[in-house]
DNA sequence: GACTACATTTGGATCGTTCCAAACCAGGCC
DNA sequence: GGCCTGGTTTGGAACGATCCAAATGTAGTC
């Protein structure tokens, strides 16, 4: 009976088995928590993995059982706080269900997600949750996950999706609902001239937002001037220096229906610098709810989509579509919610 | 000569190898693209790898060879924006090194800390780099990810760490001197009645901020009142809460040096409440440099961590540890740097 | 004592890859 | 022909766990 635990080697089964006069196959079951084995057994194993400071190995169980124990996360930006919620959302569910996160940021380009896909496939996760970079199309993200590999897309669709890619479950938010409700919103605080702000043109949440804003505007049965739908990268900078353009024009907006948060806080700081006071002369919305919109002054009345219960929702379709391969693919749209705040006041 | 592509079962080397008639430790040679296997036969072997899909089984070969091809990644809590992107500096350099990254975070809870490296250490992988949670010790984390793998701390130091963990790399931020830094532009604006604003007590990171003041007060030959040292949560919203305790003696201060950006936002808005304007009847400073930093009004001076570049240095840091086991451990202070904006003004 | 019934334990084969020492093959040289 | 050399290829044994069918022991029954 060799019991020394070994110096350079890692501790195994064997040296278990071989420590407490058991065999590897005994030691298994016990690891496993199996009711097959005696109990006086089990507990002179258990001593005897304490004793020599064993460490279960996943990998090779996992090869053995061809099963897997992780989930690949591959997130567009993970520095944006939206996303950064989302992951701790899905890595909460993931490590609840004893699984691990893979994580993977492409940096909004699909070059590099095509890349990571490949590298996150060779290790073998059970599912994957990618959050699509701009302009990632379906063709390339199939070859590169294989149609074997449960996948779920999050927040985007993909370019070029076609019914051969059916089987793959998809999460999204209602941006139109959401834009809807917020241009309603401001409609019946009496405002009639309301602009649509922000955004790139071909980003598909934008295309879906701005539907949403001159749905509602039609319903309300008003009209949308063209200098009202302003463009300009999603960021504050950006936002606060593009504000002069919704002024451009005759005659000058009201209110405006904003892309998201940060959008909606450039153009509070554009509205500054031109002497008008958000919140009193100007009303605005944004999108996402994000920590500092109910500091901003004024608060922001914007959509809350909920990010982090939104990875939770991801990773628990995708456990569920692991417990049932063959099920029907999913599509589901999650509503957001209209928080009004401050910054959406009647017309001046 | 079956080279029928299986159905339900994965493609492996041995079914590459008997597509083309040859032996599975050639095709294992072209997969690894070794000089050995002659021009012709990694040509055939190549293409039967494309016209069957293989795709490599990294744990396999990791068991085979006793390699990892992972870092693991726990984070006390990645929703916080300068987390995120040290996790995306980090999952950058990992990506480039071909590895992948475990992500977990402890919600700065040491007992999830502890299940978290517990299950990450399981999956066998490379190194870890970890964020400590608030009030997490040396001997649990020890006990969890034992002596084999190299570990390295992130931001704050362990409680109760001993020489016998010396073999940890460490990456700190340099708070004293930020603080201390903050301090003295202050002192050089004019300001005589400076305050420490906002943290928690037993936080380390707060103490070592709050070193830097004293030390920089000191220095100028500058008293420190008792109300000048005010505690509070990390967070805009308890910040905004606490801005009276400020003014609640005598001499009321004319600057604050706050604990960090979400602090000083919230200390801007309480300052705003009591008909204050910050950047004009009072100066302060933050810590952190987060995105809103530049974007307040007024613009917030702050001490810059560059968390990106962090998380690149972390993960660096370990894959050198990776190359060479027995290296020195390193402690390195990273420098943080003063960015001067409006909020630091002159005293009224 | 032979039988079945039940609880417990076990040795090999296996998962997909890599290592290793040995084998193979062609050509050149004595 | 025998021998060496250097470039290629290869079968079998690992890695650390699990599966499976079969073996072992222990009572209980007739």
């Amino acid at each position: 009976m060799d019991s020394t635990p070994p110096l350079g080697r890692k501790v195994t089964v064997r040296d278990i088995a071989a420590g407490c006069g058991v065999s590897r196959a005994t030691v298994s079951l016990v690891l496993r928590g199996s009711p097959l084995v005696n109990k006086d057994t089990r507990a002179r194993v258990e001593a005897e993995l304490r004793k020599q400071g064993y460490v279960y190995n996943r990998a090779a169980a996992n090869l053995r059982r061809r099963t897997s124990s992780s989930i690949a996360l591959v997130i567009n930006e993970l520095a944006n706080p939206f996303f950064a919620e989302f992951a701790a959302g899905v890595d909460e569910i993931v490590g609840e269900a004893g699984m691990v996160t893979l994580l993977g940021s492409s940096s909004e380009s699909p070059r590099r997600e095509q890349a990571v896909l490949g590298s996150m496939i060779e290790h073998g996760p059970g599912g994957i949750i990618l959050s699509p970079a701009e302009g990632s199309d379906a063709r390339h993200v199939l070859a590169a996950v294989g149609a074997r590999t449960p996948l779920l897309l999050f927040n985007r669709e993909l370019a070029g999706e076609q019914p051969e890619y059916a089987h793959w479950d998809t999460l999204l938010l209602d941006n139109q609902q959401g834009a809807r409700e917020a241009t309603a919103h401001l409609v019946a605080q009496g405002h009639r001239r309301i602009a649509f702000f922000g955004g790139h043109r071909d980003s598909s949440s934008c295309r879906q937002r701005r539907a949403g804003y001159r749905e509602a505007m039609q319903a309300a049965g008003l009209p949308v001037a063209p200098h009202w739908e302003v463009e300009c990268a999603p960021t504050r900078l950006d936002a606060a220096r593009c504000a002069e353009a919704l002024f451009a024009g005759d005659p000058a907006p009201t209110a405006a229906v904003c892309y998201n948060d940060a959008v909606a806080l450039g153009l509070m700081h554009g509205l500054t610098q031109r002497g008008l006071a958000p919140g009193r002369d100007f009303a605005l919305t944004g999108f996402d709810d994000i920590a500092e919109a109910a500091l901003a002054a004024p608060s922001l009345t914007t959509l809350a989509a909920a990010p982090r219960a939104r990875g939770r929702q991801a990773a628990q379709m995708l456990l569920e579509r692991l417990r049932d391969p063959t099920a029907q693919a999913r599509r589901i749209v999650a509503p957001v919610q209209l928080v009004i705040r401050a910054s959406s006041c009647p017309p001046a």
